[in-house]
DNA sequence: GGTATAGCAATACAGCTGACTTGGAAAAGG
DNA sequence: CCTTTTCCAAGTCAGCTGTATTGCTATACC
């Protein structure tokens, strides 16, 4: 047996090289030579590890998808003062929106993996299932908030889910498209979570 | 000199046939071959008409958008009974929404060309403009809520523009997706609206 | 009625794409 | 030592891409 390579730490050089040249191009915009260039391997050495681009795409996808629900996962349960249903919503949020640079490069990104979900039927029910997740995570944290009688009089938990998950959505749209500062969704967030929490 | 054709016309019905095919295979997958075979002509007739691709590309997306804001001014205007504020609002956000297959399409191609324009700075000012121009409308109505008196005390006419703007958006994303009906969706803005008005 | 020219069909072309094939280097196990 | 198998470099290939070129046809005008 010659020497074994971590193909997985392999892989995941290659998904990152991936992603930089999706965050100026575009997604459909990187050929396997430019991945290949970019991570500073042979296209060879990149179908060794790679099949076929679909399959590099969706690891690629899958990769990152993975390490943003774990920074939110992390952000949830990190102890920070007084993790209240409101504050930790409030990181979800804030981990959803273009604040930082990286995570704008990421929703451009990922805004791109939505359009190709939306034009290939095989890709719908993973993306499906991670909004769901998400959304399921803020319906917790809303039904929480409804026991401890903090939640508005007449709001549904679910509705609730829905609409402040939507409403991050479409800011982070409108940040990217620079027609709204971060600073101004983040603010539009906060008000917004005003109204949810007893106004 | 021979005989004269209306570009224009032309030139709409080959976008129309573009817009068939990107509504399935997106902006990006539609060639020049495919769109001249889909609008029933050949590769050398769309090249007379459409010198370059990025031209019928730009072409296309301002007719559609023109139409859509055509659509919406219309909905706008046309005399239904009483047209309040907010009876304005929602037929804006019915109009935005993809409650009709037509509309799915619609919605589909354009975040596809809304990441074209993450990832082009030459066609970000125009996109920029009509998202403004929306929000405007937006705010208008708003604003004349406000001197109503039918404005939720304490709410913003702009903020509320931005955030009704975002949450129409993230929601159509999440119908688009399958995570949402379309009569949710709906729902759910007539319940926002509810907020914003003199909740 | 000739002629200039818009309209268009057909073909050619260079470049890039993803996938495949071939061959060799290197190292772990027998 | 020697075989086996992984790793990977290089080249090949057919197919598709947008664009450019060529030339014919029909027609409106002088």
């Amino acid at each position: 047996m010659p020497r074994r390579v971590d193909h997985q730490e392999r892989r995941q050089r290659i998904a990152g090289a991936l992603w930089r040249i999706a965050s100026t191009r575009g997604l459909e915009g990187a050929s396997l030579r430019d991945v290949a260039a970019e991570a500073g391997i042979s296209l060879g050495q990149l179908q060794h590890y790679f099949a076929t681009r679909e399959e590099m795409l969706r690891f690629t996808l899958e990769h990152f998808s993975a390490l943003s629900g774990e920074r939110i996962r992390k952000r949830v349960a990190t102890g920070y003062p007084e993790p209240t249903p409101r504050a930790v919503l409030r990181e979800i949020a804030a981990e959803l929106l273009p604040l930082s640079e990286e995570q704008r490069v990421a929703l451009r990104v990922q805004l791109g993996y939505l359009v190709r979900v939306l034009h290939d039927e095989g890709l719908r029910p993973q993306a499906r299932e991670g909004v769901l997740a998400l959304r399921g995570l803020l319906a917790d944290q809303l039904r929480i908030a409804a026991e401890r009688g903090e939640l508005t009089a007449g709001l549904d938990p679910e509705r609730e889910a829905v609409r402040l998950l939507a409403l991050t959505d479409g800011l982070a749209n409108a940040v990217l498209l620079d027609v709204l500062a971060p600073g101004a969704a983040m603010g539009l967030v906060d008000e917004h979570l005003g109204g949810v929490f007893g106004g």
